[in-house]
DNA sequence: CGCTGTGGGCGTCACACGTC
DNA sequence: GACGTGTGACGCCCACAGCG
């Protein structure tokens, strides 16, 4: 099934993004899956919003897509494992992303928000740690607590870990090595170093929700989980561009293999006339 | 060489929707 | 109902090409 609120779909004037609106148009047109009540009458941009707003996820869509279509990939529930997750993180429940630090290890943040870590080198899960992330409300009792920091002035995110150490993002994935860029495509790259003098801007520092009094507090943690909800939300961001481009790319796809079928169509209906009417004089 | 238009990427906000 | 996630919209920046 194609979904068919394609022909509400408006465009901003300085609308940056490509068109996947056209190719879904003409999709649909040289398919003719679709009805075309909607083609026509004013709706109001209230309720064009709203309508767009309910499309489904492009993963959603290219996924039934592919089940209508053979031959059209699916969008993988996580682009990291369908990459070459390492052996050991393969069993565990789906991360939503895998890094690896200069010693080797890979840390995989779970959709839970539990962080694992693990050595390449260990069998299967053993030697996994989790941690639990601190937005994922009230940590258990004895739950190890991750902290984040926004962007630090050279570029980098830093993630602080028990032990005295410092989970750092490298300024440049291309920094990776070439194993690790091939394994995780854009992801970044993360190096455990030993923490620097003072903490970043921005760093409030493990309080367990229910220590937090003061005004002050309540405002680091604010601070705190505004910067975590904006650092998930701009991971969120890139993903879902990326799903978008595969998205268009498929549909790029789809619409060559439909204007192949259709010309072979076209042909084809041409012969058969030919030899139903032959000319009569 | 400076200006301008265009395209692509990114971060953020707002909002709908799903889940618990 | 709170919370997390996905995505459209918007604004900004940068690179590049074309033009005068």
């Amino acid at each position: 099934m194609w979904w068919h609120q394609h022909n509400l779909c408006f465009r901003h004037p300085i609308e940056e993004d490509y068109s996947s609106e056209d190719l879904e148009e003409k999709v649909a047109t040289i398919a003719e899956t679709d009805e075309s009540a909607e083609s026509e009458g004013v709706i109001d941009s209230h309720k064009r919003r709203e309508i767009l707003s309910r499309r489904p996820s492009y993963r959603k869509i290219l996924n039934e897509l592919s089940s209508d279509v053979p031959g059209v990939s699916k969008i993988e529930e996580e682009k990291s494992e369908e990459e070459g997750t390492p052996p050991n993180i393969a069993t565990m429940a789906v991360p939503t992303s895998i890094y690896q630090t200069s010693t080797g290890q890979y840390i995989a943040i779970a959709q839970g928000g539990a962080i694992q870590i693990s050595n390449p080198g260990s069998d299967g899960v053993q030697g996994l740690q989790a941690l639990t992330m601190t937005n994922s409300g009230a940590p258990p009792p004895g739950a190890t607590i991750v902290q984040y920091a926004a962007p630090s002035a050279d570029g980098t995110q830093q993630f602080f870990v028990p032990g005295s150490q410092v989970v750092v993002q490298d300024k440049e994935t291309e920094l990776a090595p070439r194993h690790m860029a091939a394994a995780t495509g854009d992801m970044p790259t993360y190096q455990i170093r030993a923490p620097t003098t003072a903490l970043p801007q921005g760093v409030v520092m493990a309080a367990s929700p229910g220590s937090l009094h003061s005004p002050q507090q309540l405002a680091e943690e604010a601070t705190r989980k505004r910067e975590l909800r904006l650092m998930k939300n701009r991971e969120a961001a890139k993903e879902c561009r990326r799903r978008k481009k595969e998205y268009v790319k498929c549909l790029e796809s789809r619409v060559a293999v439909l204007e192949v079928q259709n010309k072979k169509l076209i042909e084809e209906l041409e012969t058969l006339k030919d030899i139903c009417s032959p000319k009569t004089d």
